[in-house]
DNA sequence: CGGGTTTGACCAGCGC
DNA sequence: GCGCTGGTCAAACCCG
């Protein structure tokens, strides 16, 4: 790695998505309140783009409240596995119904009932001795938990290194090949105690430059690096909004209109030549779900 | 030895 | 019903 690579090996990218399932937000290759020369991409993250904060400034999944209740037959969440490429153009119904985010504790309730009606479901397969299959069969209540459709966001960035330091310790739980790319994906899962969330990192066939990671769910818990030596500039914990640079950030220069895709890619994805500008549309905004605070540019 | 990674197997959902 | 695919599990392995 060069040594301009290690100085900075994040160039966040600028996108911006949205959809039923999950929010994703590609940083510019030069986002407002990103210096590499002074910032850490971990302190980039958590000072604009702390996605705790976005699953919530930016009505995730339908609404707040979807992002913590997941009913089986929502139409918001009845699409399972939504991948990021789905999420990044592929589904542009269902306008976004601005929502708070202060219904989750009675949504949550909810949730449990749906879950707990799902546990009605027997396993398929019932061990009646030591089968060594029947031991990843019995687990109907974890099966049931993952069934529940957490908000996701994810993030791009343009970077050699795929799995980028967020602040959290990750542990890697599985890994797959992704169809039609010769790039794996890995899956993490947070190591906190407790602690739901997951990520997964692939990188873009289309671009291998690119660093695709998704995040689900929201920690529950301080970032280890925040605690580590920077609580003092995170006044705020991660669950409470900090959205007024982030948005500002997005709202005022850094939207990609999707009418408007080359002059964006021009625009924002200045590090790509012409040939790579022309295999990221997959990464336009969806009107129907731009975020309600998000103005767009006219075209 | 504890914690993280690798990797093949398994499961569930979906489309045909 | 079958095949495909994404997601997860867990034993084996690695490493500090």
């Amino acid at each position: 790695m060069s040594d301009d690579q290690n100085k900075y090996p994040y160039q966040p990218y600028n996108s911006f998505h949205h959809d039923q399932n999950m929010v994703s937000g590609f940083l510019g290759s030069n986002p407002v309140g990103f210096d590499p020369s002074h910032m850490s991409f971990t302190d980039f993250f958590h000072e604009t783009v702390d996605y705790n904060t976005l699953s919530r400034a930016f009505d995730i999944s339908c609404s707040s409240s979807h992002a913590v209740n997941y009913p089986a037959n929502d139409t918001c969440n009845s699409k399972k596995n939504i991948s990021v490429r789905e999420a990044a153009g592929e589904i542009n119904e269902n306008p976004l119904t601005p929502n708070s985010a202060e219904s989750s504790s009675s949504s949550a309730a909810g949730g449990e009932e749906e879950s707990s009606k799902s546990k009605e479901d027997p396993p398929k397969k019932v061990c009646d001795d030591g089968d060594e299959k029947c031991k990843k069969v019995n687990k109907p209540i974890q099966k049931v938990e993952k069934k529940k459709r957490e908000p996701r966001f994810a993030f791009k960035t343009k970077s050699e290194i795929d799995n980028l330091e967020d602040g959290y310790r990750w542990r890697k739980y599985g890994q797959k090949a992704v169809k039609n790319s010769p790039f794996p994906r890995s899956y993490y899962r947070c190591t906190a105690q407790k602690c739901t969330v997951k990520k997964r990192i692939e990188r873009s066939f289309q671009d291998p430059s690119v660093v695709i990671t998704t995040y689900e769910s929201q920690h529950n818990h301080h970032s280890p690096a925040m605690l580590r030596g920077r609580a003092t500039d995170m006044v705020a914990p991660p669950l409470q909004p900090k959205i007024p640079s982030f948005q500002q950030d997005y709202t005022s220069s850094q939207m990609i209109p999707t009418s408007n895709q080359n002059h964006a890619n021009s625009m924002f994805y200045n590090n790509l030549n012409p040939q790579q500008h022309h295999q990221l549309p997959e990464y336009n905004f969806m009107p129907d779900m731009f975020p309600s605070f998000a103005h767009k540019e006219d075209t």
